[in-house]
DNA sequence: CAGGATCCGGGTAGATACTG
DNA sequence: CAGTATCTACCCGGATCCTG
């Protein structure tokens, strides 16, 4: 049992870790969500979907899933500029795993709220 | 489409963020794999197991997993103290989608380092 | 339009020391 | 053993301004 808990142990090193966190963090979950409503959206399409997110964080945001390969990123030369983006291959293997966590949160939200209170008081 | 998105937009009131908040930081994830593994478990078998972890950082994130009751805390009027953590039911629907993200996290770990080194060149 | 650069404040994690 | 208390440092995110 020792020796099986040893793989989450390291966490610095942890593949899952690694690539868990990237989601984790505050934004690109709901990014990959729109990207996955719309075959292509624009950069201003993206800020104006998502209430409270600054131009920097969604630069960030966006740039992170594209090294990552988990969307892709197509700019135009026009003028004004246009840049799309879309979900890759890859970011649509993911979008599964994330929506069953999505329905888990909604089934199980109002539970959780009531768990807080409880503990809370 | 412009409504079909709205449901993702207002972020501080979303439902599934604020439950997801909870499991997306740094040790949560972590603990309830563990948990998982073994029947039950103490403070610092946990505390040795989750190597980098701290003391106060593993009490927040055991509190705030009981607070949601994901786990379950039973503490034994002894000297010394013994607390023992658990998985609840609640925790335990939620950890298959956790470890479905885990395999999908493996599985693509190194195609995504690669993807990561090549943007980064 | 799609970002980049910079500056700044607050929260959060970590270290350390202490306790029932 | 199983935590709490306090203090600090750092990082992240936001705001603002600028540009090809």
């Amino acid at each position: 049992m020792e020796n099986n808990l040893e793989k989450y142990v390291d966490v610095a090193n942890c593949p899952v870790r690694n690539v868990l966190d990237r989601f984790g963090d505050k934004w690109s979950t709901l990014v990959l969500l729109l990207l996955n409503e719309a075959p292509v959206m624009r950069f201003n399409q993206l800020h104006k979907a998502i209430n409270g997110i600054s131009q920097k964080m969604l630069a960030v945001t966006l740039k992170s899933l594209e090294g990552d390969g988990l969307i892709t990123r197509k700019q135009y030369a026009e003028i004004p500029p246009r840049v799309e983006y879309k979900l890759s291959t890859r970011g649509a293997s993911l979008l599964p795993h994330i929506e069953n966590l999505v329905q888990w949160a909604n089934a199980n939200f109002d539970a959780i709220e009531e768990s807080r209170k409880a503990y809370n008081k």
